[in-house]
DNA sequence: CGTTTTTGACCGGCGC
DNA sequence: GCGCCGGTCAAAAACG
């Protein structure tokens, strides 16, 4: 990869043709007070040039060490969902009269999804809790596990709070409802994708009731098209960009996060061109899930190390200072 | 005039 | 069975 398209290191010092040395020494015997510049200025170039080069290592270094991540990261989630998979198939196998509910169908009732699966509905109150009682309610909360796979929950910082309840997350929407809920004064924006009609994604969106100045928008299952390209968002929405900055942190999030912008954004060592196409290539489902599994579990690994988020703020500081 | 947003009505599940 | 509540529908209003 070519990080000099990245990072602009151009010292832009060499600018004129460059002197032989005879007609160099003959100009410093000429202006004796210029020989003392081009000493400084050499010396400088010197100094930027090993900056740079350091510079440059880092780079190739950290790029080295994310793509091992990515790497390692890839192979636990593969394993990770092979293991699910036999377990499924094990126990499905055991248990081969109990309807299994199908992709489409909703999660049972919001209000028991929200109230937690933690492992309280497999201690429910069946006196005599045989072996099968255990089994069945793994198979329930792998099922649930799978339905609510496809919830994902992402959390905005929104610079003004008194703006409406608007996620700028790459893809289209429509709102189709407004509710106010007993648990949370603000109101909740209910929307679904309007860049494809057949597209079954919906989106909750409602502020914090503990921050109001974060919204909270809960993603339900997965796009059948791609993410709407950088141009196209600006095109129907000039604010988008702004507030693509602004995604802020993901203190929780139980499963797969949206592609977007945030993808793109994440890996800092890649090229802004790779997004310029007018829409994003398309990948298959299985590889999209397992990007967006990475993706989010790479964010939360590196938001919560203190050590990154120090290394970032200085490398942008410095940045800006330079 | 077509599209999007708003908002009250309606529906269905859950808890008592 | 009834009331509560979250989610959805659809007509009206607003907007470009």
């Amino acid at each position: 990869m070519d990080y000099s398209s990245l990072i602009n290191t151009s010292l832009e010092l060499k600018t004129g043709p460059v002197r032989t040395s005879h007609e160099a020494s003959t100009a410093l015997k000429q202006w004796p007070l210029a020989a003392n510049d081009f000493m400084e200025l050499e010396k400088k170039v010197s100094v930027k040039q090993q900056e740079k080069n350091a510079l440059v290592e880092q780079m190739n270094r950290v790029s080295a060490e994310n793509k091992k991540l990515t790497e390692v990261l890839t192979a636990v989630c593969e394993k990770y969902n092979a293991l699910r998979s036999q377990v499924m198939d094990y126990l499905m196998a055991k248990n081969p009269e109990r309807p299994s509910p199908g992709p489409n169908s909703r999660p049972s009732r919001k209000r028991k999804c929200e109230s937690g699966n933690d492992g309280a509905a497999a201690a429910n109150g069946s006196s005599g809790s045989s072996s099968t009682d255990e089994e069945e309610s793994l198979i329930k909360r792998l099922r649930e596990e799978k339905i609510t796979a496809k919830i994902s929950r992402v959390f905005v910082r929104t610079e003004r709070p008194n703006t409406g309840l608007i996620v700028k997350d790459g893809y289209l929407w429509r709102k189709y409802g407004q509710k106010i809920t007993r648990d949370n004064p603000c109101p909740r924006a209910y929307f679904k994708c309007s860049f494809d009609p057949s597209c079954p994604v919906k989106k909750k969106v409602q502020r914090s009731a503990k921050d109001q100045s974060v919204l909270v928008s809960t993603y339900e299952g997965e796009h059948n098209h791609p993410v709407l390209s950088q141009a196209d968002q600006e095109a129907t929405d000039p604010t988008c960009s702004r507030s693509v900055t602004s995604l802020g942190s993901v203190p929780h999030s139980n499963s797969l996060s949206s592609t977007g912008p945030a993808v793109a954004a994440l890996d800092m060592t890649k090229s802004k061109r790779a997004n310029e196409g007018k829409v994003l290539p398309g990948p298959k489902p299985e590889s999209l899930e397992l990007q967006r599994l990475l993706v989010e579990q790479m964010a939360s690994s590196l938001t919560k190390d203190p050590a990154f988020t120090a290394a970032l703020a200085a490398a942008i500081s410095g940045r800006i200072v330079h």
